[in-house]
DNA sequence: ATCGAACTTGAACGACTGTTCATTTCTGTA
DNA sequence: TACAGAAATGAACAGTCGTTCAAGTTCGAT
């Protein structure tokens, strides 16, 4: 038996995202979160041990999701390039499941203050994994040869992931707005 | 005499956006309000209607501040493209009075959901006049020929607000990192 | 000096917050 | 089938939330 437990941990974590997601850290609270996973008070105490425990593991669940995916297009496409592409674009137009347009991590780092410092830098510490896993994509298209050699791997990295959250903000800002227009923009601009 | 009232109206607006900048929506009580504009709450909310009423104005005052200070740069410098690469500089060094990194239009954008339909739309429709300003300075731009007049205004100007987001969100996720480097692609980017 | 209107005050309200813990229920072993 | 330990329960806690309103204060006009 994996799990001795009678709740499913990683899919109780799973359902918490789902709501932290959706309404961020301060506007989820207990009680809308034990209806949501289906655990009374004591049990999600003793579980995870307070609600800044729960939410710092749904953070780290939306993060792995996020380089698992990553790595599931790079298995998917020949070229790193398309892949990421292809992960973008779809992070752009949300899987239709998707609770939020936003990017948790963003959304995290917009909302908490030092207040919940350890909350505010574990979301730093994983977009800094993300960037990482960005990385890793650029390293394998320059040794393939589709990117120049001579640029550093990670300064790239960290532009497409500037773009990457300026673009999702900008998107739920102007839900209506021709976002491919400027997801073009921004092609454009990486491949210069 | 131009205000009526004992409590001068705006310097109140003025000390609360600072506060709603600093902590957002949800972390700012009331009672943290009460302090910091020194107001009682009767008084707060026979003038502002209630939580949600002062926070539209601090919105409201922020962004006409940005629009102000974007006219500052225009008329202080010859060129308009100079003027936007400036007003974005200084965004991103923060004032040392900011009382955060991050753009409140987005902070409050990435916090709200529709639970506060009212603010978050306001937020939208204010991140959109301040677009409407970067379109008129790239208009500007463009009548004195520092700007190819056959590319789209509009299109730029979303173009640009979405870097600037990207850039400001970027920043504080990554406090201590080379973000002049990062300000350089991005206006190579822009000027190609 | 007095009055009435405008403005301010702060105690109080009910609802809700994150959290605790004595009690009950479940489960694997003997 | 009985038992012990683990797990789940939900009522209750102290504190805070946004908000109200009767009472008090201040002001300009008479």
């Amino acid at each position: 038996m994996p799990n001795p437990a009678r709740h499913d941990r990683c899919a109780t974590v799973k359902k918490a995202t789902q709501l932290f997601w959706e309404k961020g850290f301060h506007a989820t609270s207990m009680r809308n979160l034990q209806e949501h996973i289906d655990m009374r008070p004591g049990s999600i105490y003793a579980t995870f041990g307070s609600k800044e425990g729960l939410f710092k593991e749904a953070l780290q669940y939306y993060a792995e999701s996020g380089v698992t995916r990553l790595s599931e297009y790079t298995e998917a496409y020949a070229s790193p390039v398309d892949a990421l592409k292809h992960f973008m674009r779809d992070a752009l137009q949300g899987g239709e499941t998707a609770p939020s347009e936003m990017c948790m991590l963003v959304k995290t780092i917009s909302e908490l203050t030092e207040d919940n410092g350890m909350l505010l830098e574990e979301a730093k510490r994983l977009l800094g994994v993300m960037e990482g896993a960005f990385s890793a994509v650029l390293l394998k298209a320059q040794e393939q040869g589709e990117l120049d050699r001579n640029r550093d791997v990670r300064r790239m990295a960290r532009f497409l992931q500037m773009q990457l959250i300026g673009l999702r903000v900008y998107a739920r800002a102007n839900s209506d707005a021709n976002i491919d227009e400027l997801i073009d923009d921004v092609f454009e601009c990486l491949s210069e």
